[in-house]
DNA sequence: AGCAAAAAGCCAACCTGATTGTTTGTTATC
DNA sequence: GATAACAAACAATCAGGTTGGCTTTTTGCT
């Protein structure tokens, strides 16, 4: 990637190896498409399946591939999941950072619009195969090792990342940390009682009063500092 | 269970079938004794390797017993699973409930004790291997027939009893649901990201945050109903 | 009350299917 | 000719569920 389209130095730090679009010759050009085409069978995988029933049968298979072929390009189901980790993180992170900064100070600042498209980037097909990755991370010891270090690693950047999306918090970094602790815990929260809180009106509401209390976090009428 | 020991009316009618203390005769005895070290042990299971890891066999071996004799008392995994489901609910909610009204009503009003015990209610392996439950149900169509009626119904049981034990609540329902929505989300968020977000302070920082923010909600500084 | 049949609790061995990783072979590119 | 991309077959392991057998308890009949 070109510095010029780097879209940010953090992020781009982070950016997958060896998935460059532009390969010289034939065979890396193949290699990567092969790859690519692995990563999102992967994570289709994931999302629709599961990590316990993503096989590497399943994603050869959904990636068009044979099994030989994938193991040719990762080794082992650990390498290729370790890719997996990286790219969805990545690709998420990038398309919420472009969207934040597609919008108008009025509506990140009044509106707060920045919370809706968070919440947008907790629904998309990254997200949910990041998110089966975590919670299998919580008990699969070798998945751990590899997750674990690579998600706090993350958090780091993110927080870099969108505090420079966000300027109106920099002049307090500790509500600020606060607020993104709060949103990524409430939004991610009420992710998980989607299916189970059946009516959609009192979701949208509990997302208004998340909304609602990071403005007055930010405000300064929540106390970020307890008693 | 006796009427006059009936923690509550409607968990009550959700007790778990043929687990009372009191069978007749020795084989019933025997049979209830085995049946709680099976779930016992599924609990201590799923905690410890997550759902995908839970077999049969596994269960069998930290209860102690052979996997026919596990497979005599739940014929099937789905059915053991489902008893599991039954069993962590009624047992997590028993002992919250107890809990909550175990507080003054000093600590329960003015010092908003209620969320700090709720949070301790996340942390049992009641609620570990509920949530390993929750996520796979996800993507697990088997699971998730089982689980989501089971777990809709539950919240609504969840939200009759726990209003019950804070009759300071009962004024304002609809301020009641979203407490109850916002507290549920934020504090399973936080218990999802408690691996990543290392340093203790920060989390015990978002967890008196959130309670204030459902003081303030509950003294109608933050609006229940939205623009 | 005594005793045989039925049932319950329990265990071990077997069967089928699925998964991971390895190995061997084939074709196309460098 | 060497290497990369890909495919297919193979081996080892392990899952869940079934079957048959053994021991103890309960039940029903005389």
């Amino acid at each position: 990637m070109r510095v010029s389209e780097s879209p940010t130095v953090a992020l781009a730090q982070l950016e997958p190896n060896g998935l460059d679009a532009e390969g010289q010759n034939w065979q890396q050009r193949k290699s990567i498409q092969t790859r690519l085409a692995i990563l999102e069978a992967a994570i289709d995988c994931l999302q629709e399946h599961g990590f316990a029933r993503t096989t590497t049968q399943l994603i050869a298979q959904t990636a068009g591939i044979s099994r030989g072929a994938m193991l040719h390009h990762y080794a082992t189901k650990q390498e290729l999941i370790a890719s997996v980790i990286e790219y969805t993180f990545f690709k998420r992170m990038e398309r919420f950072l472009a969207a934040i900064r597609s919008l108008s100070d009025d509506e990140r600042v009044e509106r707060n619009a920045g919370i809706e498209i968070y919440w947008q980037s907790l629904l998309t097909r990254e997200f949910a195969a990041y998110l089966e990755l975590m919670v299998a991370a919580r008990t699969d010891k070798e998945l751990r090792e590899t997750f674990l270090p690579k998600a706090r690693h993350y958090e780091r950047i993110e927080r870099a990342e969108v505090v420079r999306a966000f300027p109106e918090w920099q002049s307090d970094p500790d509500a600020y940390d606060l607020a993104m602790d709060f949103c990524i815990s409430a939004m991610q929260g009420l992710l998980f009682n989607r299916e189970i809180w059946q009516e959609r009106d009192r979701r949208v509401r509990l997302r208004r009063f998340i909304s609602t209390a990071i403005v007055m976090l930010r405000s300064g009428a929540l106390a970020a500092h307890g008693d």
